[in-house]
RNA sequence: GCGCGAUUAGCUCAGUGGUAGAGCGCUUGCUUCACACGCAAGAAGUCACUGGUUCGAACCCAGUAUCGCGCACCA
């Protein structure tokens, strides 16, 4: 426990310390008064580490991540997209993560029992990969070498030692998940729900097995969907060959192709029946080039699926290796020639020549061979698309196979849901996206023939068939392969919750996740959901942006630019981190990342300590700040008034999202208008110890720091946290007695406080600090250097009380500021019109009336400009006759104001004559 | 081919029809009594281009260009 409630003070030397109680110490030359006795140490800079490590620990010990679906509080639940048990924290998880924390957090704090829901994914095909990998390198064997059931336990071994390296990155990060309710999409129980739906969608008949063209991928040895695969451009040759007709010898077709070592596995050749080039020798034959020797007849026939403008206008049909072809086989009848190996080598269907090739190895020698032949035309330079592997990242090869697939329910239900708002999108843009991959969709094909994964419920004795999920018998055999693993994600937001949590907790409330796997899990989710729970799985789905280095090129490992976020949370903190990322991510876009901006974060944490620090070196705070009863003066008001307005921007910006808007408002009210401001023309009143206005003041800070503490936890919770309790602040409680259970702030308003009044005291707050701004301008202007006080004289426009003066002379950084109505100035002194009056710096050495005249000629010159505008703007009848009445009257006041500053300006100018 | 996004200060980005903004960087001054992870002042913009709508356009509409993305095609 410390010692003292009231000391920020927990890290620097404890000599210091000793000189500080004493009293005596001058750090930064100033003395500084102990306020009570038991304060030690005095740290100028937040260092994150101890608090943020000690706070989450606290927060886990009283169980305030803990969701308790028993409460009477309305329920507020979001499930974590599951990483990868093979991920380590990468930054955009960082910002998904935060950004959910950010809304569990809130959601406490404004009376919701929140459920934030832990887990991780299997990911079939990476993490195989993974193991494979390692098993490689370490021990020299492939998974073959092993057997299936001795792999799998190899790969359940790594998951348990590798597994939860990113849940303690999320602590790191102050996530403030339930641990209590970590899942895994292969726990017993969440694999036998998988498995049960599998059975049901079967016996529904929505999931079927067929022999068709699929996806291949060549090194994982797997079909896959049609969303693994990217299609990327590649730069290739596109072939032009000639065969022979047999027909009419010595006559020859042409025929283009970027896949010369798939010749072996034509068929026919087919051309457009509508094309006149060819059409009349559909029927026809051709000699086959390869296999060399063997010049196979095959027919030329037509098809409409064949683009006449494309290449030659002659397609060869290889149905075993093309889906177009494989159609176009189906049509005709046609043979299949399959003449590849599933790991991408040929086969001895290719012939002894190219048998055990590689496929791109077979592309160069096929093509060697065409041209030995005298049949190869020329090959020409090439750029198409070719579907790639997500995973493995190499071409895949679309082969035949039986495969299990799925038709997908509830289509038209999910497609509604968005369509009519039951599913907000934020952004919105990607509703369109998602109804359009609705509109258009196709089977999915959910087996994978990989060993890590859940084993698809089917069982097999001789020729019968059962779907089940348990065996039926020691004589029957389970189908070897697995499902896909977004079969098993997208039952994710119920299949990971009990029966009290899915009636507390279901639907869930929001998703926060990237827009690269809509169709892979948020769209699969919204069906499932309908399908089983008969609701949708959530209400909102935000989608981030994706992190870009600062070139704009993808986070990925093998360019190395992505950062360390663990070295990062070192550096910046937590709490750092998240606000730097926060402040720069704008909704749904794509952001750049730049270490530059977190190390923003951590300075604005450093802001808030100090701020913090600052406050507490006054005196001690009240616990539940209160304004009742106090004369407040213009600058308390003002601030006031500032924050009431933030409270309601960020209400209002919570209700769409816009995080970022919510992040700039708290950086830029507790900088600008509180610390530069508000902190800094109160220095005067709190160090005058008989100033009448220094409770005012006080307390003011009080409750500007009690409601913003609670307004920025959601982003930083670990400083707002300490802070909270260092200052010894208290507030209703939505639970427990920490900040992150404290009710979210109303208006920081007093009651009492009337509407005019507030605004005329905030309007001649702006007054004051305009002509501070203008008399610091002035010093510039002279180059008077920051810490010298000068003596200025102000012939005032208006009344002012001795406060708004002292406050004025502190922060313009002034000895003395002397109002005279009559000040008679020497000729030339410096003089700046503020909206308080004439105000001059009679300064020896600086009275020059040539000097005074230049720089005010070009304020008259600047005024005189402005004016014009405005006068011109408001002769345009047009614009009179239409625009809203208060926008002309606008004009008009900046016309009259203008009108007046130019007139005084001359006046000044005059009398330097 | 269809669709989506972006284009604003040197950089990263805010800005939903009425005086062009922030942070960083840059220049100048400052260890001024919370903070140099800081304070103050300053320079810096044809809001990609062309038309249109409007009294008025960075903003709305149409088109063009460049960059990025998705879907389809991909012999």
């Amino acid at each position: 426990m410390r010692c003292c409630r009231f000391s920020l003070a927990k890290r620097g030397s404890a000599k210091n310390a000793a000189k500080l109680h004493a009293g005596i110490i001058k750090s930064s030359g100033y003395t500084v008064k102990p306020i009570i006795d038991c304060m030690k140490e005095l740290s100028k800079a937040y260092e994150p580490r101890e608090v943020e490590s000690s706070w989450y620990q606290r927060w886990l010990d009283a169980g305030c991540f803990t969701a308790d679906p028993k409460s009477a509080k309305p329920g507020y639940s979001i499930v974590i997209p599951p990483p990868n048990v093979t991920g380590v924290l990468h930054i955009g998880h960082v910002l998904n993560n935060t950004l959910q924390d950010i809304l569990a957090r809130r959601a406490r704090m404004t009376g919701h029992e929140v459920l934030w829901l832990p887990g991780s994914d299997h990911a079939g095909i990476a993490t195989q990969t993974v193991v494979e990998r390692t098993l490689r390198k370490s021990e020299g064997k492939t998974r073959h070498d092993l057997g299936r059931e001795a792999f799998t336990e190899r790969v359940w071994e790594w998951k348990e030692k590798h597994g939860n390296i990113i849940f303690g990155q999320l602590r790191s990060l102050g996530c403030s998940l339930d641990w209590s309710r970590e899942r895994f999409t292969m726990d017993e129980d969440y694999s036998r729900r998988v498995a049960e739906v599998f059975v049901d969608l079967y016996n529904k008949g929505l999931i079927y097995r067929g022999k068709r063209m699929v996806n291949w991928c060549p090194v994982s040895l797997t079909a896959l969907s049609d969303e693994e695969v990217i299609s990327k451009p590649q730069k290739g040759l596109l072939y032009h060959f000639k065969v022979e007709i047999v027909e009419t010898p010595g006559t020859f077709l042409e025929i283009a192709t970027t896949r010369p070592e798939t010749i072996m596995g034509d068929t026919a050749l087919a051309v457009n029946p509508a094309d006149p080039r060819y059409k009349d020798l559909i029927g026809l034959h051709v000699r086959r080039a390869l296999p060399r020797g063997t010049e196979a007849a095959i027919p030329i026939i037509g098809d409409e699926a064949v683009d006449f403008e494309f290449g030659t206008g002659v397609l060869k049909v290889t149905p075993a290796h093309d889906k177009v072809d494989y159609e176009i086989g189906l049509r005709h009848n046609l043979e299949i020639i399959d003449v590849l190996n599933p790991d991408g080598t040929m086969s001895s269907a290719a012939g002894e020549e190219f048998a055990g090739l590689d496929r791109f190895a077979a592309r160069k020698l096929a093509a060697e061979t065409l041209e030995e032949l005298g049949t190869l035309v020329k090959a020409e330079p090439y750029e198409n698309n070719v579907g790639f592997s997500e995973r493995a990242d190499v071409p895949v090869e679309p082969r035949l196979s039986e495969q299990w697939f799925l038709r997908y329910p509830q289509v038209e239900t999910s497609r509604d849901a968005v369509r009519n708002g039951t599913i907000r999108f934020f952004p919105d843009r990607w509703e369109k996206v998602y109804d359009h991959w609705l509109e258009n969709i196709q089977d999915w094909c959910i087996s994978r023939q990989l060993w890590w994964g859940h084993r698809i419920p089917v069982w097999y004795r001789g020729g019968e068939m059962l779907c089940q999920v348990d065996s039926p018998g020691d004589d029957w055999t389970q189908d070897g392969d697995v499902l896909d693993t977004w079969f098993s994600s997208w039952l994710w937001p119920f299949a990971t919750m009990d029966e009290a949590t899915l009636k507390k907790f279901h639907p869930t409330s929001a998703l926060v996740t990237g827009w690269d796997i809509l169709f892979f899990w948020v769209a699969r989710m919204i069906m499932a959901g309908y399908e089983y729970e008969n609701v949708a799985p959530f209400r909102d789905v935000y989608f981030t942006g994706m992190i870009r280095d600062h070139k704009g090129r993808k986070m990925s490992k093998s360019l190395g630019n992505s950062p360390d976020t663990l070295e990062l949370i070192g550096k910046y903190g937590a709490d750092g981190l998240r606000f730097g990322l926060l402040r720069i991510a704008p909704q749904g876009a794509d952001i750049r990342f730049d270490e530059k901006q977190i190390e923003e974060g951590r300075n604005f944490g450093n802001k808030l300590w100090n701020a913090c620090r600052y406050r507490q070196m006054q005196g001690p705070s009240a616990a539940r700040p209160d304004l009742d009863g106090f004369d407040l003066p213009i600058q308390c008001l003002n601030i006031l008034g500032k924050l009431d307005a933030l409270v309601h921007k960020i209400d209002d910006a919570y209700g769409t999202y816009r995080f970022n808007e919510i992040c700039q408002g708290l950086y830029d009210f507790f900088w600008s208008d509180y610390c530069d401001w508000f902190v800094e023309a109160s220095k005067p009143a709190i160090l005058n110890a008989d100033s009448p206005d220094r409770d005012a003041i006080l307390k003011t800070m009080d409750v500007v720091l009690h409601t913003f503490l609670r307004l920025l936890h959601p982003y930083m919770p670990h400083i707002t946290e300490e802070l909270w309790e260092t200052l010894g602040f208290e507030a209703d409680s939505h639970g427990k007695n920490f900040l992150m259970y404290a009710a979210w702030p109303g208006s920081p308003l007093p009651a009492s406080i009337e509407k005019q009044a507030l605004t005329a005291a905030m309007q001649q707050t702006a007054a004051l600090y305009e002509s501070v701004y203008q008399a610091r301008n002035l010093r510039a202007e002279y180059r008077i250097a920051s810490n010298q006080k000068v003596n200025l004289v102000l012939k005032p426009s208006r009344e002012l009380n001795d406060q708004e003066m002292a406050t004025f002379s502190g922060l313009a950084g002034a000895k003395e500021c002397q109002v005279n109505s009559d000040f008679l100035p020497e000729k030339g002194t410096p003089v700046v019109l503020t909206p308080l009056g004439q105000l001059f710096m009679p300064l020896t050495g600086l009275v020059d009336p040539a000097a005074e005249r230049e720089r005010i000629s070009k304020e008259i010159d600047k005024t005189r400009d402005e004016l014009e505008k405005a006068r011109k703007k408001l002769s345009n009848s047009n614009f009179v006759d239409n625009a809203p009445p208060e926008v002309v009257a606008e004009h008009q006041q900046r016309a009259t104001d203008f009108a007046a500053r130019l007139e005084q300006l001359n006046k000044m100018r005059d009398a330097l004559d």
